[in-house]
DNA sequence: GGGTTCCTACTCGGATAACGTATGTCCGAGTAAATCTGG
DNA sequence: CCAGATTTACTCGGACATACGTTATCCGAGTAGGAACCC
């Protein structure tokens, strides 16, 4: 049970992105640039945020990204998903088919009770990421968080986004 | 995040082990047969099992291996642990203090927001798990699974289990 | 001077290698049972 | 016939290859801004 390196990278550059204001957006190599990570590296997990809905892309130049909803409709759960896929962590192989002696296969329309089992906890750990919303995060952040990183993490964000040209979205649709 | 195939192998074969009488012992070869397993590769996992003290081994003829403790006290947790190790899925590499704004170590005392939230997950899931007794498991397998595959694995069991030199309850059949 | 066209520079996106971990396999150490031998 | 040492066969345990997935990198497609040019 390990996750990937990425899911580290996706959240905070996401939650980094919950503070550019409007509809601007921040280029991958600044987010990159931000953490130290690598550029062309981080552009394959924010491709895979985008696929899942969870960030807008902007092309060409002034370009970048952008959430794609507020970031109180956004859960650790769909950023983990997105990078880690949505299949399950435990995978019943259905092992307990493959023994020397063979049952016919009515024996085994029950689900298998330890791949139940496994499910029930996975459900829970998903549920609890579900009630973490990138908001709550990113309040935490602002409220218990130094103020000097917070300060230099909001002085970067404003010095690298670029703001729109109301091309997609205007600037409030509620 | 995604569980190696052990952890499968693992729970199934702890679930058998659980069934075997007294302090019978039951050879790493014939739990692999039991799954269709490749032998030499279970005994690794074994090996961890061991290691975790959740299982004992016999060296010798005769010898295989038991459970250390009552199948009451254990949990799904203690195997998942052994098996994809103690260290939590999430591990945080503090990429916030990697930007390019330097800025002092005084600042980063508290515990990355992030990082608390995934590990406040982490722990509902491990929580989760070790709710999951192994008695449990097979008394649910005995109770609501196929009594044909039931009977086919209790007759394996029983196959294959060599009973000890120490052990008090002999039983002679073929 | 204004509008149009072309060019450039910057962005994301996908295809392509390198590394590390998990998977799979092999042989050696150890032990208890069974056997053989001597009394 | 019985006791003891030896042999033996079976077990687990750790060391050695292999495969897949993740990590890391590069180059190409696309777009918006800016500059040059013509009217």
């Amino acid at each position: 049970m390990k996750l990937g390196e990425g899911v580290e990278a996706a959240i905070h550059c996401t939650a980094t992105l919950a503070s550019v204001e409007g509809n601007s957006t921040m280029p991958g190599a600044a987010l990159a640039e931000c953490f130290g990570l690598s550029a062309s590296y981080l552009l394959k997990h924010l491709n895979m945020l985008t696929a899942a809905s969870i960030l807008e892309s902007v092309p060409g130049p002034a370009g970048g990204y952008r959430l794609a909803r507020a970031a109180e409709r956004i859960t650790l759960l769909d950023i983990v998903l997105a990078i880690e896929g949505r299949e399950p962590a435990f995978r019943c192989g259905e092992i307990r088919r493959n023994g020397p002696v063979k049952i016919d296969a009515s024996a085994y329309v029950k689900p298998c009770g330890i791949n139940a089992a496994m499910l029930k906890a996975e459900r829970a750990y998903r549920a609890a990421l579900a009630e973490l919303k990138l908001s709550d995060i990113v309040a935490d952040y602002a409220a218990e968080g130094d103020p000097r990183s917070f300060a230099a993490s909001c002085a970067f964000v404003a010095r690298h986004q670029r703001p729109q040209k109301s091309s997609s979205t205007p600037q409030k649709q509620m």
